[in-house]
DNA sequence: AGGATCGTGTACTGTGTAGTACACACTACT
DNA sequence: AGTAGTGTGTACTACACAGTACACGATCCT
């Protein structure tokens, strides 16, 4: 699913019982003309910028990561980590390309935990 | 150290025992009007494109994600493993941001090692 | 019936990206 | 002495990004 298409659903199924998400209620919260949010969501024009994108995720009430992922960004402050310790992080993420999602997900409790 | 300065010390490294690494012949393999690897060069312009840096990656036998860091860019193979399975991957990286380098290589090694 | 609200069509703008093209002065050979 | 190669200053370009501004017709409310 396209990027607008998705922010379309979400904000009709938030109007349905609030009748504060309208298109323009929502542009006005965050910030933009209605007429760019309207093409924004017809994906007439490309996803709007990633400080953008957060308003907006925060707005909808949606994961602000998932939301940059369908708009094909990565989230300014994890490019800072990779960027931080570069080879090192590019390889993880290789390594890490096909290995199950549990997988990853217990690597990630297991850090939490502080076991190194 | 900036982008540029760090491909001009490589550079220059290279063409003590190599006459063939000079700015225009750099350029000229990488494909780029010399004019344009000097602003680069003495970071009066902003670093290239991520193409081109892996062009002059390989020409000067740097580390291509290094180079991309210290442009303040990450891969775009990355990115797109990232975008894929978007909030699970950045907890991860979140949960790793502070791991000391061996902590996140062990994690890597095993990964590699195929033990989920 | 009439104002408020709704979504959208069209035109325009400023800034950034990613370079090319050409001319110039300096140095190094031979 | 001449020519080949070196790095650099200046001007310019095409395109993408991230929006604003305003007008329009349709719908809802009361």
């Amino acid at each position: 699913m396209e990027f607008g298409s998705y922010v379309r659903d979400v904000r009709e199924r938030r109007l349905n019982d609030d009748r504060s998400y309208s298109l323009r209620q929502v542009a006005g919260r965050v910030g933009l003309e209605p007429a760019y949010l309207s093409k924004i969501e017809r994906d007439v024009t490309a996803p709007p910028s990633e400080e953008t994108i957060g308003r907006l995720a925060e707005d909808l009430g949606e994961d602000r990561d998932l939301l940059l992922a369908m708009a094909g960004k990565v989230s300014n402050d994890l490019r800072q980590i990779i960027i931080r310790r570069a080879p090192l992080f590019a390889d993880l993420l290789r390594q890490l390309k096909e290995a199950p999602d549990h997988a990853v997900l217990r690597i990630a409790r297991e850090v939490r935990d502080g076991d190194w």
